[in-house]
DNA sequence: ACAAGTATGCACCTTTTGGTAAGTACTGGA
DNA sequence: TCCAGTACTTACCAAAAGGTGCATACTTGT
């Protein structure tokens, strides 16, 4: 089988606590919360900036439409990751902060943002490499997510 | 102004190197990389199970489609997580296998792992509660059930 | 009076994603 | 010969995700 196989295998990974009542496995069950385009981004700015008005944290997440932002939200709220303020306000104050689950989720994203920023070269490349072929390749790769907008 | 305000805001977390060429952040160039149904559960996998076959992997990665399984490979691969070894053997026989690059991102998904696994009471009954409301509400999530946005 | 800002809601539409099912080239077994 | 298994590929489709733009109710600034 893998025996005659070229490829050393290095240490294993804990396991990922398999067969969970709806999920496959923890990992599973976290991606299913952060799914959404802009929610890991959003956690991770909450758990910077703390509790921030809405206008604000539209403003910081660049790129981001009034209805994707609020749906965000709202979902994360519904998920109990954050905290939305209502201080019932004449002109609309509310704020938006996280909840002791998010902010541990925000910190479980720690390594990923280290793995992106160590890595930035690499995915820089790569992701030019595949925008250069996907003109050419149309099967090759069903385009990104198109978001190329520089926020910052 | 958020100072008078009446949450207190916690040890803030470590910046994610924004303005980079591309992306928002480190966070965000990860994000796009792992972006796909499958593939963080693939690179989990792999990490765990290390170079094994096709078939085996898909036997593995249950409820996954040929189309999908290859198409998500075949990304993983062209951004240089994934490394495919062809044994050019008469029944078709490949195996997968991840990259030092793989690697280090498989062991960074490992915080959300746990994460996952610590709060899957939590998670499960969020999602519970959503798919309840989901039937029975179609504005649920998007009109939200606790609506204190107009000052009356 | 009018524009702008506040935090959303909603309708409509396009893009992206993922799924199903079929086909390919080849071999080994019944 | 026919079927099964290998590792894919392709065409077609449905669903989900996301984007645009307008509306609201109210106030402040010009």
């Amino acid at each position: 089988m893998s025996s005659d196989h070229p490829n050393p295998v290095p240490s294993p990974l804990p396991s990922c606590t398999p067969t969970l009542p709806g999920f496959t496995c923890g990992l599973d069950a976290t991606l299913r919360v952060i799914a959404g385009k802009w929610k890991p981004l959003i956690l991770y700015f909450l758990a910077q900036r703390g509790p921030i008005r809405y206008g604000e944290l539209r403003r910081a997440v660049r790129d981001v439409s009034d209805k994707m932002l609020i749906q965000q939200l709202k979902e994360l709220e519904a998920d109990g990751l954050v905290k939305r303020t209502d201080y019932r306000e004449v002109p609309p104050r509310v704020d938006y902060g996280l909840t002791p689950l998010g902010r541990g989720l925000a910190e479980a994203l720690v390594p990923l943002c280290v793995w992106g920023t160590e890595n930035i070269a690499e995915v820089t490349r790569l992701f030019a490499e595949r925008e250069a072929g996907d003109d050419k390749l149309p099967a090759a790769r069903t385009a990104g997510t198109g978001k190329e907008a520089s926020p910052g």
